[in-house]
DNA sequence: AATATGAACGCAAACGCTTGCGCAACAAGG
DNA sequence: CCTTGTTGCGCAAGCGTTTGCGTTCATATT
């Protein structure tokens, strides 16, 4: 079929093992003899095989990349940023799409990825068993979502910093009825969602405004989950004047079902969102933006690292900048009168 | 390390040749001895090594998926479906991120998924020699984007009947000067934007309304090229009363142009886009929808057909229904009055 | 009872690379 | 001129499976 190892070396006239120690630039060859070799490679479009490369010396240069929904924004860009980085450094990413329960649960316990990748990039937060299963590959471990676990490197943002800076805007603009959507309703292990309600709480607590749990919905992080919440929130019987959702899709959601009654934010209530998604700026939210790609690119390259200095302690935890941006579905609340 | 074949028969006290087909279903051991090793494989943890099992087989149980943008939705949603469909076959996948013309170039140089991918499911359009690349691979090729190519089956949509109910569309609630918004500066072979671009014109000579060269601009499919182009159209010197873009994130674009300007979609000018991108319900987008997910999925189910019957001819191209959906940012031009 | 027929299993040869080791050949050092 | 290195290359043993073929043995066939 398609040219091997041999038949390379045959045409050059040299054997197998010079042509392999030629083409991946190991020394012990004559640069004439390289040269020669790389021309009949590249005339007789010779690559080597990967399966029988990996079987022989144990590396695959390939990184498994587990993924909860390729679909949604966020982990679509994380994954495209890391596989940038990992295809330039001559990686190739074996994809999986581990979103439901059924396919979560087969891929733990066949562990497809067994001898197969040199090292494994999670997007989701492995529970105490899968993160065992995952370090039984003996291979740099990483991850890109809140909650640190034994044996993976993660990379992440100040979960508290950034819901502190939203909420604190809300209460700054004289909002008193704060309510919040969210996620709650993820997998155990994940503690974004929890830390960002803490944070929510301690604002609260330090501006003097008693907590009301009748302003807390839980969204999902979806869009209609974000909408759900958000028609709930406005069924109760004192509304908030404004909302922290933590994610902007579920802000979006929230807009979302503002408009389906009628209301406009940010004259009836304000929301901010979190991520600073793509297209927030489309629909004006305020949210507090987050590096994302970055942190995939970020994550991508430390697990390189690890590959390269097998020696060295890998990071533990590496934490990227968030911040604020104002647009325009925050303002005072109404009630007290025009601005 | 892991527990391999061999530690699995000397376990069990048969050969390695047993306990291969044991495990993989084949014909040739008793139910007695099938069930021992199951076992023994289970308590041991053993997975055959993937590389091992395609070099001597040939088989990878892998598909490459080639992806111009993981990050845009369009493209996400389409791959999440696709691996969704190839891991329930037990097939892992592959994925190829070439956004980029270097990366791009390349992987149809190097060729990574040589002997190494069991089909390619390409979501790009490939030119006649990178197309001529992927047939050499020898194996089952499938695309879900627009253009047909000679070796592969496409699963796509009716651009014409889509572009064209979007444009009648305007034209019915009254509109002569309908603007689009294209995507022509993609690579070739790339035949959507001029589908859709035909269609137009064929639809505004239907109406008899003369086709004015001010009224088009290149939106690139980005939320900032079709802001751009809108503020374009927007500066000509008879503005267009609707427009229509050829995605989603483009008509998003443009409605933030609009805003921008102070202007409103639908009072000021209407926008219809295409896709139905999962937030064109949240800006109230009308927009003509095609069924992304499931052109994802059944790309990867014909594929996967391939597989098992290596002689039938494959499908050479499958259309899925596209409708418009019709939301808030359409209605009748302003200029003759209220309604 | 002798033979044919399968079913169940083992042998050993691939599959296409990588890599430790050995062996020339040649340059430099005494 | 004989060592001692060094450089450039080939040999051959893996890496962990799959699979064609051969062997054994129990069962069915005449």
């Amino acid at each position: 079929m398609t040219a091997s190892i041999n038949d390379v070396a045959q045409a050059v006239g040299v054997s197998a093992s010079t042509v392999s120690r030629a083409l991946r630039g190991r020394p012990g060859v004559s640069d004439e003899v390289r040269d020669r070799i790389a021309a009949v490679a590249a005339q007789l479009g010779y690559t080597a095989s990967r399966s029988a490369s990996s079987l022989a010396s144990g590396r695959t240069y390939t990184i498994g990349v587990l993924v909860p929904y390729v679909g949604r924004w966020f982990f679509g860009t994380v994954l495209d940023a890391a596989e940038k980085v990992f295809s330039t450094a001559g990686y190739d990413v074996l994809l999986y799409n581990l979103g439901s329960p059924e396919t979560r649960k087969r891929f733990f316990t066949k562990l497809p990825v067994r001898k197969r990748v040199d090292a494994v990039l999670s997007l989701l937060i492995p529970d105490d068993d899968e993160s065992a299963a995952l370090r039984s590959l003996g291979v740099p471990l990483a991850t890109t979502v809140g909650g640190t676990r034994p044996g993976f490197t993660v990379v992440g943002i100040d979960d508290r910093a950034g819901t502190e800076s939203a909420v604190r805007h809300l209460v700054n603009l004289g909002h008193r009825r704060i309510g919040m959507i969210s996620g709650a309703s993820g997998p155990l292990h994940w503690t974004t969602p929890i830390e960002r309600r803490n944070a929510y709480l301690d604002v609260l607590a330090e501006a003097g405004i008693e907590h009301d749990a009748a302003l807390e919905a839980d969204g999902d992080y979806t869009v209609e989950g974000g909408e759900r919440a958000m028609t709930e929130l406005l069924a109760a019987s004192r509304p908030p004047t404004a909302v922290f959702a933590q994610s902007d899709e579920m802000a979006m959601g929230a807009l979302r079902a503002l408009r389906r009654h009628r209301l406009k934010a940010p004259d009836d209530v304000s929301v901010v969102g979190f991520d600073d998604h793509e297209l927030a700026d489309v629909v004006g939210l305020t949210t507090v933006a987050q590096p994302v790609a970055e942190q995939g690119a970020e994550a991508a390259r430390l697990l390189l690292r690890q590959l390269d200095e097998p020696g060295a302690e890998p990071p533990r935890h590496v934490q990227m900048p968030i911040r604020l941006v104002l647009r325009e579905t925050t303002a005072p609340p109404r009630p007290r009168g025009p601005q």
